[in-house]
DNA sequence: ACCTGAACACCGTTCAAGT
DNA sequence: ACCTGAACACCGTTCAAGT
């Protein structure tokens, strides 16, 4: 049947599009690939291995999509790269919180929101923290994007309690801004 | 055999602390209260609201440790209970992830810190994007951390090509306040 | 080199039946 | 009211055996 790594990975990527993570079971994928579960295990690991291939698919195809500019603007458009990215594949968010980077291209992801983040003043002492920040800010704010979006009358019903009723909702491209926004300028007390 | 939700609840954390979360089956905890997992669903819906149910336990342990200040005191404080709680229930953090808050005391703790958000001065409008990167600041900090504990020679062999020799490491209890710093600094931008 | 059959050791959940 | 037996429809993974 010809099977191969990339052809693996590209039919999980399918699999997670039409029916989510909890259905992409090594059996599932398999299957759509015309072959029996146990021969995924000549061309991967296992199951982990998997989640990190796509990861790293994922994260090769943000890395070329981004262009060098100064620093600030470069995290800026990563961040709206990165969350697009975790947008279209469906449990994209739950795949990297799976998966520890170790794979080249998810590497290189870090690595440049780390040199850019040396570069716009933070520390070195404090560079781990900022980028761990930076990267925890956009797989949450994705999360809970993808929650709220899938059951928009899902809030907890406290919520509107507090807020007022003059209370004015924006929009996630604006909150996901400010988010970014708070995080530089928090930022700013790193630098010395 | 004479079981309850709460014997259930308690043994569950029992069960997690002594083999993590992905030991935690029905049939274990079962076992554990010697009883077979159909008993189970008398006293809960399904795995998921056992989930929550942990989670609920542990906010309301949270709720109790947390006396009352001026609102920047306690959204610090109420940081450090949140990390301690969650470092003290093995896969905490997981737990947390895998429950959509919707239970009193969980409900509590959110609105307290909405509460105490407006109180520092961050406009309505930008309430709950502050309060969930709050939230999310805290359990993301805390995976790592757990991660990292685990595995101190884990980390991605590039991030030492990039931090030089003199680097500084600083305690997780440090760059945790680092961290939340960051945030507070950050959110005085949504002051107005 | 690459794939299958068969098996192992599990899951969550349902539901008729017991007490 | 509360629990069990038995079953359904799954999992990830291994490994001897096939080609």
């Amino acid at each position: 049947m010809e099977i191969s790594l990339e052809v693996i990975v590209r039919e999980a990527i399918a699999i997670l599009n039409r029916e989510g993570l909890e259905k992409l079971s090594m059996r599932a994928l398999a299957g759509a690939l015309g072959v029996k579960a146990p021969a995924l295990y000549w061309h991967i690991k296992n199951k982990q291995d998997l989640i990190d291939q796509i990861a790293e698919t994922m994260s090769a195809e943000m890395l070329t999509s981004c262009g060098l500019g100064n620093a600030q603007k470069y995290l800026f458009e990563f961040a709206h790269v990165y969350r697009q990215k975790l947008l279209e594949v469906r449990d994209g968010v739950a795949v990297f919180l799976n998966s520890y980077p170790s794979t080249p291209a998810r590497c290189e992801t870090i690595k440049n929101v780390m040199i850019s983040l040396l570069h716009i003043g933070v520390k070195e002492k404090y560079c781990l923290i900022a980028s761990g920040m930076f990267n925890n800010y956009v797989l949450s704010f994705v999360a809970d994007e993808v929650i709220f979006k899938a059951n928009p009358a899902g809030m907890p019903a406290f919520i509107n309690t507090i807020l007022g009723t003059d209370y004015e909702k924006i929009s996630f491209d604006e909150q996901f801004d400010c988010g970014l926004n708070v995080l530089f300028a928090g930022f700013k007390i790193l630098a010395q």
